[in-house]
RNA sequence: GCGAAAAUAGCUCAGUUGGUAGAGCGCCACCUUGCCAAGGUGGAGGUCGCGGGUUCGAAUCCCGUUUUUCGCUCCA
């Protein structure tokens, strides 16, 4: 045995990732009796314990592999002023307005800034043939701010400009629409002035804090973990006498009311989010950035699921907190998407907390004998989405060389939910009391399965389809010379240990030290 | 949020012009076999996503709704 082929992944592949996911315990619809939440679903035995592996590498990695870097846990509930500070009030609310005719959605704000963009072209153009005109004494400063129709142009669009944002500041959205209307903007899809009104969309989710309706004071869930990160940086620091450069991690739950929530697990309302924020000496970003891509895609790579699969994607467009950024993107069963963003969010975080919160959040550099508030890199990974990168590439369909199928699980063997099966090959003779024994023997290191029911060959598929990479198979040689049958999930090769080898092997093959070690 | 498609057993799906809800795989019990799925016997499991309507009668026709997938749109 051993010889088999890959079969091309059907087109369905999606599909199956799917409904393998659900029929195995990994990933199933939340409240799926009440059908389901839109958005929202439930990791099953299989999937928690798959996840925990991943988690967990990650943490090594990043925390117990740099001597720099610290791991907290932040709460999800926090002071709301910090979402002010971070940008996420403003940049998180967006005021929507939809066609009626094309049935498109725009932003509004957006909607009018094309319209004052239109303007400014207008007057670039008045501009360029002034310059033609008059060829070298044109002297644009004092073109622009004479000529009758540019000055007019200029007044327009900055009276257009100060009332969306006066509107905006007020939550005045019926203005927005008034001025949409009133400047006669069109969609560009239908030609038609049939808008409905704006409305504003808030991407986080809000609760309250306190009991009673009155006294409660609005909260919101994180959108992110980052700010977890930054308010404790001065705790973090004196606590653990920390030297920049250092980096904080902390792997936890985000939430965002997405518009459009799809793709199973790789958009969900709620999500894990494994987050380090590395503190630098302004200035030296652009070398932390670089160094910090080149770390987190070999940590991805380390996974073995194939280099052909990953790539990086340099952001041009860029957050309003970041002066460089690059997502690592992964090819999921719907293509290549971003799996993991690396962003060099320069001081705004810390500094933006520290005008918000009068608390000065910098760090005495003793060898620059100055203080300064630090600079971000920042590396941002979601937890869910990684689940779904290595479930969908390792679940894999294969012909065998006697013709049959099987479904297999390839995932790395350090992330597997279940390293081992203890496959006594019959129930009687003794067998099943020598599988219990090293049951016993391994549990307190490895999460292993008992399994004594039907032919010992479906039992093998039955561990092909969640990921064991090993059984273990004790037969009636076992009795003989204590030895058993190792079984290699991948190749399905056999070969024979002794029990007491047992322990030994498992460790070398399962054990992330060893995959760490690499890094 | 718009448009399209879909929803029947744990999974994949069939179900004729509207007339008693099915198959394969899986699951459980027992027997048999004993190193790579598919041996035998028996069994559990579905108010056909949900709510209305039409009809003597609805999985099937109509309306609404929820969820999912795809395409737009959005995604600091």
């Amino acid at each position: 045995m051993g010889y088999f082929c890959p079969m091309a992944k059907s087109a369905d592949h999606f599909k199956d990732v799917i409904s393998h996911a659900k029929e195995y315990g990994f990933v199933v619809p939340s409240s799926e009796i009440y059908d389901g939440l839109s958005a929202v679903y439930d990791y099953g035995q299989n999937g928690a314990e798959l996840k925990n592996n991943i988690r967990s590498y990650w943490w090594k990695a990043m925390v117990q592999l740099n001597e720099n870097i610290v791991g907290i846990d932040a709460a999800i509930l926090m002071h709301p002023t910090t979402w002010k500070a971070s940008g996420h009030v403003d940049a998180f609310n967006d005021p929507l307005i939809d066609n009626k005719d094309s049935k498109k959605r725009y932003r509004a704000d957006v909607l009018i800034e094309d319209y004052v963009a239109k303007i400014e072209g207008k007057i670039e153009k008045e501009i360029q043939k002034a310059k033609k005109r008059f060829g070298e004494a044109f002297d644009q400063e004092q073109y622009v701010s004479t000529n009758p129709r540019v000055v007019e142009y200029r007044k327009k669009a900055e009276t257009i400009i100060k009332r969306m944002a006066r509107s905006l500041e007020k939550e005045d959205l019926a203005d927005v629409k008034t001025l949409i209307e009133e400047l006669e903007i069109a969609c560009p899809i239908s030609g038609s002035r049939n808008w409905t009104d704006v409305k504003q969309f808030n991407l986080m989710f809000g609760t309250k804090l306190g009991a009673s309706a009155e006294s409660a004071t609005d909260l919101y869930l994180r959108p992110e973990t980052a700010q977890g990160i930054f308010v404790n940086f001065l705790n973090v620091q004196k606590s653990g006498r920390l030297k920049i450069p250092f980096g904080i991690a902390q792997v936890g739950k985000a939430f965002r009311n997405e518009i459009v929530a799809r793709q199973f697990i790789f958009r969900m309302r709620e999500f894990e989010q494994m987050e380090m924020q590395f503190f630098i000496r302004p200035g030296s970003q652009k070398e932390w950035y670089e160094q910090w891509k080149e770390k987190r895609m070999k940590w991805h790579l380390s996974l073995g699921l194939g280099e052909e699969n990953y790539r990086f994607h340099d952001h041009e467009k860029l957050a309003h907190y970041a002066d460089a950024a690059a997502d690592i993107e992964f090819k999921f069963p719907f293509g290549f998407k971003e799996l993991e963003g690396i962003h060099s969010r320069t001081d705004f975080d810390l500094a933006s907390h520290e005008e918000y919160s009068g608390k000065k959040l910098q760090y005495f550099d003793p060898e620059l004998n100055e203080s300064y508030v630090p600079y971000v890199v920042e590396t941002s990974i979601g937890l869910d989405r990684m689940f779904l990168a290595i479930f969908s590439q390792a679940l894999q369909e294969e012909e065998l060389e006697n013709g049959s199928k099987r479904t297999v699980l390839r995932v790395p063997s350090i992330l597997a939910p279940v390293k081992a099966a203890i496959l006594p090959l019959v129930k009687k003779d003794g067998l099943p009391e020598i599988g219990h024994k090293l049951v016993d023997e391994l549990k307190c290191h490895f999460n292993l399965q008992y399994d004594e029911k039907d032919a010992v060959g479906r039992r093998y598929r039955r561990q092909d389809a969640i990921g064991t990479p090993y059984c273990i198979t004790i037969d009636h040689q076992t009795l003989e010379d204590q030895t058993v049958t190792i079984r290699e999930r991948d190749s399905m090769d056999q070969r024979r240990i002794s029990l007491s080898e047992v322990a030994d092997v498992l460790k070398k093959e399962v054990d992330m030290a060893g995959w760490l070690a690499r890094l």
